[in-house]
DNA sequence: TCATAATAGTTTAATAGTTAACTATTCGCT
DNA sequence: AGCGAATAGTTAACTATTAAACTATTATGA
């Protein structure tokens, strides 16, 4: 008899605002779990390749190291730490802001966008996959009510 | 002028199942960010909160190291480790099977489901606030479309 | 019986992530 | 000017995570 994902049983209430970020967590467990070899054939991790991403999508603006931290929704320190690595593999680069010297710009290099291109050639089938258990108005379904909650979040107690 | 969670528009196919997986991705992050200085109150982190809370679950049930992985999402060896900081905390315990000593079966200690009480009495609050752009019909739907996500993914090539 | 395969768990080396404390630079104000 | 607050980034110490290689134990099968 096999478990369902969805069965939690324990003597904690069991309400939709659990039983939701309990989904989440365990849906981004699998997401990760099954795309990370995906990268590694390109030498990537899956949160490098979403900077460069990111970065790609942002080519063209003056992107702070900050800026990054909170379009990943990830710390400042950490920020620091992984554009180093991506740094030393070529495939992005950093430019003191001349007219506020405490700034750096950050941008992909020629090196990193070819990698995208590679990337993306084969990576549709992928996303399908790991997707497979929706129909594509699911997918949509679920896109916009994750984004509605990341939108919403109440703020932390203005203590 | 306020950018949405959902903006992508870099020159990669946009397609429903991307969306969804950037989605979730994006998700997990705001709500870990958000979450964690929550458990941190407990001198926790969230990922060993989930393992008690999975833990406590399945006491009654003879529970090897391997299953812990599988209800997490999480592979082998990150159990070892996580397991052994909550041994050192006296938040778990673990004994060898003696019908097959390669095995070692994993329960919540008094003292874990004593921590667990003590958050469950405050967490709901926690868990309405960072959904809280959400309806409870939502709450649910998103569950659903979770769940139905992870459960269908389709198996890795058999190549 | 005994060698081989399979299984449970651990260790190692690496990246990712956090918070807290630090440095460097700029801004504000007197 | 120049001192103090604010801001951008880095460093340090820690936990989380993975894949790969390892140990220990059990199952299989000639």
């Amino acid at each position: 008899m096999r478990r369902r994902t969805s069965d939690l049983l324990d003597d904690f209430p069991d309400t939709p605002a659990r039983r939701a970020v309990v989904s989440v967590v365990r849906s981004f467990g699998a997401l990760s779990r099954r795309m990370g070899p995906y990268y590694a054939n390109f030498d990537l991790t899956p949160p490098q390749f979403q900077m460069l991403t990111v970065l790609n999508r942002l080519r063209g603006e003056q992107v702070t190291q900050r800026r990054l931290g909170q379009e990943l929704y990830v710390s400042f320190p950490n920020v620091t730490v992984m554009l180093a690595r991506l740094e030393d593999a070529g495939l992005i680069e950093k430019v003191v802001n001349s007219a506020d010297r405490r700034e750096r710009f950050v941008k992909i290099s020629r090196r990193g966008r070819a990698l995208l291109k590679r990337i993306w050639k084969v990576q549709p089938d992928q996303l399908e996959r790991v997707t497979s258990g929706l129909t594509d108005q699911e997918r949509l379904d679920l896109t916009r009510l994750l984004n509605k909650m990341i939108d919403g979040q109440a703020t932390p107690e203005a203590s």
